[in-house]
RNA sequence: GCCGAGGUGGCCCAGACCGGUAAGGCGCAAGCCUGGAAAGCUUGUGUCCGCAAGGACUCGUGAGUUCAAAUCUCACCCUCGGCGCCA
């Protein structure tokens, strides 16, 4: 969420931002509008309160007929407030809502264009493997290896759930014990949440009620199946004030996430969009002087469990119209998966500035007696499960049909060199 | 799920039976004082509207009664203790 009093002052500045992020303007339009109302009814409720404090305080001063009248009055006025609160409480929500469409303003350095052919390319390691066999695509390794099956995972829940099996389940367990314990060394904080988290924490974050459709909803307790360890893990400080000396804090989080994936069309065969997937996640909580920099030092972060793994990889910095919508920076890692010569989106490093800490309420004293500030927040794949296997198979297998153990993991897998 | 005790400003703690618009303390800051400091004294300390003057709001949340609610009524949430149930 923008600061409501940016936009007062300058609409115009978030004008060209939505133009650059190809968002209607109508929103903003919709905003000035119901603020401008909404400010009104507030100052005329305010003045009538007024009044009648004032009025209260004589009350019980008067006598007879003098206070008879003046109780009568006041039962008009405080008809009146309740009419006035009632309006201005029903404008409040409406802008609350409208505001929620405003996007966040992209950092100066983000490249201006409208969708994906408009992200910038700014760094790429290693090269793709080239094979003197025709590589085989993840789900067939999958199968053939017998430790991904789909058909199972079907039976027990539904499309686009499957269940890792034998040596595929111990792979997904090393991957995520190789990840926690590098963003350990790196100085994060390992945090264990719950993975069913309640309304306010997906308000916090920004996913409710943009992507309401996209979640898991348990009706009866009103409880959200988490669509990504980031709602949890950057919600548990909600409504908190840190000292200056407690930033940055950096998290990291392994937790399965939950995506309804409405409407889903693309990528539905094998494990590169399903419903239920593990990701480790980095989160920070930064001083909003030097946020940037702290994106780049997350996106290193993330970045070294690839290059651990040997992976190649490309990093986009994404262009106005292709980035999240809360986000003011976001750097898009891309393994390469041989099977289907594509580049598959493993982590998205982003930067919020203060657009989440603000509906999160987290801030910070930048001086012991000086008011608090919003923090700025951070977050960032290291890395998604699903596709960090898919480019972990098809890269490390081997013509006889068998798939070598990444260095980086043998330790994690009792020394275990081929999986086959 | 049941019973009991609680939830008051950054923190602690009064006020509630009997409605009159949050007392006091701590911390922190500024000013006065001082050679400097401590102590002391004064002021300030959250949110919203407003250029400002100023005003409004805030006693777990929401509704109700009332001219007026921390205080009365109802529902709900959370914390602690005990019981029950369960892995």
């Amino acid at each position: 969420m923008l600061d409501v009093d940016l936009i007062r002052r300058d609409p115009e500045l978030i004008r060209t931002m939505m133009r650059n992020r190809n968002y209607s303007e109508e929103a903003l339009d919709n905003f000035l509008s119901l603020d401008g109302e909404w400010r009104r009814l507030v100052e005329e409720s305010n003045q009538l309160r007024h009044k009648r404090n004032v009025a209260s305080e004589q009350i019980p001063k008067l006598k007879g007929e003098e206070k008879q009248k003046c109780i009568a009055e006041m039962r008009e006025v405080a008809e009146r407030i309740k009419q006035l609160d009632a309006s201005a409480l029903e404008l409040e929500a409406r802008r609350d809502e409208v505001v929620l469409n405003i996007p966040n303003v992209p950092d100066a350095s983000v490249p201006v264009g409208c969708d994906y052919d408009g992200n910038r390319m700014v760094a790429s390691h290693g090269q793709a493997r080239k094979f003197d066999f025709i590589p085989k695509k993840h789900y067939e390794l999958g199968e053939d290896l017998d430790i991904i099956d789909f058909q199972r995972g079907v039976k027990i829940t539904g499309s686009g759930f499957y269940i890792l099996k034998g040596d595929g389940a111990r792979l997904e367990r090393a991957l995520i014990q190789y990840m926690l314990d590098l963003h350990h060394e790196q100085g994060y904080t390992e945090v264990f949440t719950p993975a069913i988290v309640n309304t306010g924490a997906v308000i916090g974050t920004g996913q409710y009620p943009k992507m309401k459709d996209d979640m898991y909803w348990c009706e009866r307790d009103d409880l959200w199946l988490n669509p990504t360890a980031e709602v949890p893990v950057t919600n548990m400080h909600q409504d908190e004030i840190f000292e200056r000396e407690q930033l940055p804090l950096s998290y990291t989080a392994y937790l399965p996430s939950f995506r309804r994936e409405a409407g889903r069309n693309a990528d539905t065969r094998g494990i590169i969009r399903v419903h239920q997937f593990n990701k480790v996640e980095l989160v920070k909580f930064v001083h909003p002087s030097n946020s940037f920099q702290d994106l780049e030092a997350l996106r290193s972060d993330a970045e070294a469990v690839l290059q651990g793994l040997e992976l190649p990889y490309r990093v986009l910095l994404l262009c106005t119209g292709d980035m999240g919508f809360a986000s003011a920076k976001t750097y898009d890692l891309e393994a390469h998966s041989p099977g289907a010569d594509q580049w598959l989106e493993v982590s998205s490093c982003s930067c919020f500035t203060d657009f989440q800490a603000r509906r999160a309420r987290i801030k910070f004293r930048p001086e012991p007696h000086l008011k608090s500030e919003f923090v700025h927040t951070l977050n960032g794949s290291g890395l998604a499960l699903p596709r960090t296997m898919v480019a972990v198979l098809e890269n490390y297998q081997n013509k006889d049909g068998t798939v070598t153990v990444p260095k980086a993991l043998r330790s994690y897998m009792k020394g275990q060199e081929i999986i086959g």
